[in-house]
DNA sequence: CGTGATTTTGAAATAATTCAAGAAGCGTGG
DNA sequence: CCACGCTTCTTGAATTATTTCAAAATCACG
């Protein structure tokens, strides 16, 4: 974390939003169809943002929330001894800067890790949105549960489950909207992401990537993640193939 | 966890709710005044529960939502290895078997710890309710990312944080309605349930014990709680004074 | 009292971290 | 095109944290 990090300048390439239909967000897919329309005149504008950008800063005030059009975003926090606890990864459908106080100084940062389209809400209106839509509340419920269900038994696992829940849950994101075949996909993620999010060092994620590696299971190397074995991954992560978002019960 | 379980028989005991206010619950403190009064209507019944009563089982399906009069209830899952994870202690106050699929199974198993006074919600007019009040939902959304953030920066504490952050979090939640000043609480949990909170094992939750009370930080002996330092408490838990009830930014 | 659950302790094994150093990859400027 | 600096990845050896297995001690309760 000792790059020269670039800030978003808010108004710098904003145009009006228009490309992003508001049903492919994650955030409005349980929302009734016919509160849709009432939500898309809360969007405002549409950035296009480069790697490497602090969006917002932990502490500080920020006008806006997203949903990310394209691109991947890291929600983290700078913890007092200096670590970084990466809280989740933002990716193209997701939603950041939604936080139970939405007035106040937000609660965490976020950072892009390769170059981003984003779409803008004013936080601002964001009551107004949630009372024109009390569906959206409750979607914000349900994403917040879905990721404590997940977050609940990391405790317990082993390093080598922990990053096999981790490249499940990324290689099911990024391939369930286009139904894709393909076992591999680019993570523009370094092990030290990857450690800084599942609480190990650096070091005990490279020793753990090379077994997975040696045993078959899956292989990670510049950026790019090859699904060797998905039996093996799914029961390491202990996900079932029927539930696969959520940890079998 | 081979102990005879009980299983809540739901019309034994009931009595029209009348006991509790509505005020006094959590889950409606953030909702506007003049909602309250329509949302008082969705409560059915109040029951008397004996300890080590199961009120409901994950995969099934079950009529109520409940917040709790008095007692403590366990939420928790059992794992397909026959590990059980509790994922969090419903208090005085506060709610339980709400969950982002409603109408749903149930994702997770509630018990009684000890003899416990709740407030049933028929979990069919849950939509409704929060059409009543849209707050609430956003109510809900908050509760589950405030547990989601205590949550994510357990994977990296040791042994030792994790139970400092447990008592912690759980003196402050029975202290703070009363504005207590004792050094002391009861807390009817084992080390095994502490164990199982914190995905450790009973062995070494005992020996950290120790190792606390000989350091003259806590002492917990016979579900008895007592606080000998707060301060040396909140660094190993990594909260702050201002901010107790969220790990520190 | 006696039985089962809970707590306590010891010794050995495993998992993960720490410290240290080298190798490989990447972009930039000469 | 190469050299340089920087980040990321890789590996080794020693240390610490936690688990496992086993057994004894204590406690709760009918």
């Amino acid at each position: 974390m000792n790059k020269p990090l670039k800030f978003l300048h808010v108004l710098e390439t904003a145009t009006q939003c228009q490309a992003c239909p508001i049903r492919e967000d994650a955030l409005f897919r349980g929302v009734p169809v016919q509160q849709l329309d009432l939500l898309q005149k809360y969007r405002s504008e549409q950035y296009e943002v480069s790697d490497k950008t602090l969006l917002y800063e932990q502490t500080q005030r920020h006008p806006y929330a997203y949903t990310v059009y394209s691109g991947w975003v890291a929600l983290f926090k700078l913890l007092p001894d200096g670590q970084r606890q990466i809280l989740r990864y933002a990716l193209p459908g997701d939603f950041l800067g939604f936080q139970s106080d939405i007035q106040g100084p937000m609660l965490h940062s976020a950072m892009t890790l390769n170059h981003c389209t984003l779409c803008a809400f004013p936080r601002d209106s964001f009551e107004e949105m949630l009372h024109a839509a009390p569906a959206l509340a409750m979607e914000l419920a349900k994403f917040a549960a879905r990721d404590y269900e997940s977050l609940a038994s990391m405790g317990r696992k082993s390093a080598k489950e922990r990053i096999a829940l981790l490249f499940h849950d990324l290689f099911h994101r990024t391939h369930k909207q286009n139904a894709q075949q393909q076992s591999f996909a680019h993570f523009p993620l370094t092990q030290e992401d990857i450690a800084d999010t599942l609480g190990l060092t650096p070091v005990h994620v490279n020793r753990t990537l090379k077994q997975l590696r040696e045993e078959g299971v899956l292989e990670f190397v510049h950026q790019k993640f090859v699904l060797h074995n998905m039996d093996t991954l799914r029961e390491l992560a202990g996900v079932s193939e029927e539930m696969p978002n959520s940890p079998v019960i």
